[in-house]
RNA sequence: GUGGGUAUAGCUCAGGUGGUAGAGCACUGGAUUGUGGCUCCAGUUGCCGCGGGUUCGAGUCCCGUUACUCACCCCA
């Protein structure tokens, strides 16, 4: 094959999209009812609004975008989808129709990293905005949602990991601090973490490399530096989260990749996954002052994203898809025209029916009625034309017979609906 | 961008020390002129990733290359 998908973007295949449906479905589902409603933005922005939003020497900004000129514009396929909920709700002057705004979004994004375990350059995220809300209250209750949705899926075990990085004030602060504590240590950090500490060194504290974990360990902690105000919203957050019962992790080595967190900050985690090193689920935290740094209204925000691969190999396979209702056989040219139609009506029925139009013999359809794993097969040929019915086999059972085809369709739906006569023998259903 | 692993049938994989391809599953036909699953029998499917080298001879050894994959960086 010299015609191969594009590298890290991979094409999901019928048996496959069933889980994501589901998954979709839950995740709409537990969003609704915390109060947020689904906004879809454009695939390609302006790529200045994510150099902009995301920092300009984040990865992701620096070497991972999707970037091209078309027409004169600078464009960007979207790496991630706060940046584009940001601009809509300034472009729409949201702020000023209603004092707090719950969004959710869902799709594709784009980043050009080299592929890994759960990690694409095509993946699909899910996230949460909610716009207006300075409180802490609405950060832990972002978490219960969370947390309700992964228990609802099925993700056998997660963490929640916190942490706050105060204000942007605290933030410049703890870095001079941490400068500071890692100077004399420098030579003894790994070659990744010598770069970090030339460029963003809160990243050093989350680093794997042993020799890094050992040096970070007498580290000052952020949590440390907060001011009043950052205080008490830290302490409002944990509050929340103690009263609504969810465990968490205060983890002050917890550092995100993007530039435009304040505050609250949290990470899930999967427990004894298989995900190797790309082990997080989710991420989020809040972004007091993006929507003023985009040129909006002054607006506090919260959000977080997960990716939905991630989810996918965590959670548990779902039972099969069931078989169609019925399956019709038809042998021979006359029985094909009254298949046709009888297949139509037992669809205006609500009864999921296949056709087997390929003129074969009858063994080869029932086998294939069989590894559809249908309920009934009703099989016409000549001699039920003559006598005016069609017979019905039970493919869960053994048991066939005939019924008039005057009216079959009504019977036969009902006969659907029924429960099957010996689940034993419910095979084949794969 | 860096490092490791892998590449043989549609799928999952065997193929010591080089002798010109195999199994299971799947699929098709038959045993059963119009009756599935189980069983038995038979059959179809391969530029052995690609290019070059060594050799009388390469799926097997060497070099290169591409793809996939895992890990790092980073991130969902």
């Amino acid at each position: 094959m010299d015609l191969r998908a594009v590298r890290g973007m991979n094409d999901i295949l019928p048996e496959q999209v069933r889980r994501w449906h589901q998954l979709e479905a839950d995740f709409r589902l537990h969003a609704e009812l915390y109060g947020y409603a689904e906004v879809r933005t454009p695939l390609l922005e302006h790529t200045s609004l994510f150099s902009r939003q995301m920092g300009e020497t984040t990865d992701v900004v620096e070497k991972e975008m999707y970037s091209f000129e078309r027409h004169g514009e600078q464009l960007t396929v979207r790496p991630e989808g706060t940046a584009s909920a940001a601009r809509a709700y300034v472009e729409h002057s949201v702020h000023a129709k209603e004092p707090i705004t719950r969004w959710y979004y869902l799709g594709p994004m784009f980043r050009g990293e080299r592929p890994a375990k759960g990690r694409y350059r095509q993946f699909y995220q899910a996230g949460c905005e909610v716009l207006g809300d300075a409180g802490p209250v609405c950060d832990a209750e972002m978490l219960d949602l969370i947390a309700g949705f992964l228990r609802r899926i099925g993700v056998p075990d997660f963490t929640i990991h916190v942490n706050s990085l105060g204000s942007a004030g605290t933030r410049g602060r703890y870095r001079d601090k941490l400068l500071e504590y890692f100077t004399p240590l420098r030579d003894r950090l790994s070659e990744d973490s010598q770069r970090r500490f030339e460029r963003n060194p809160l990243r050093i504290l989350d680093s794997k490399d042993p020799r890094d974990q050992e040096a970070a360990k007498g580290a000052p902690s952020i949590l440390d530096l907060l001011d009043d105000d950052d205080l008490a919203h830290w302490k409002g957050f944990l509050h929340a989260l103690d009263v609504l019962g969810l465990p968490y992790v205060v983890d002050p080595g917890l550092v995100r990749g993007l530039d435009y967190y304040t505050r609250t900050l949290f990470e899930v985690k999967a427990v004894g996954s298989d995900l190797g090193a790309q082990s997080t689920l989710l991420g989020g935290g809040r972004y007091d002052t993006m929507i003023e740094s985009l040129g909006g209204p002054k607006v506090p925000a919260i959000g977080f994203a997960m990716g939905l691969e991630r989810l996918l190999t965590v959670i548990p396979e779902p039972p099969p898809r069931r078989g169609p209702g019925c399956f019709i056989a038809p042998i021979g040219a006359a029985a094909a025209d009254r298949a046709l139609l009888l297949a139509r009506e037992l669809r205006s029925f609500g009864v999921r029916v296949e056709l087997d139009g390929r003129g074969v013999k009858l063994k080869p359809m029932l086998r294939r009625a069989d590894a559809l794993g249908a309920r009934l097969c009703i099989i016409l040929g000549d001699g039920e034309i003559e006598r005016g019915v069609v017979t019905v086999k039970d493919l869960v059972g053994h048991a066939q017979d005939e019924i008039p085809f005057e009216g079959a369709a009504r019977v036969l739906a009902d006969r659907v609906s029924e429960p099957s006569p010996d689940i034993s023998h419910a095979r084949g259903l794969r």
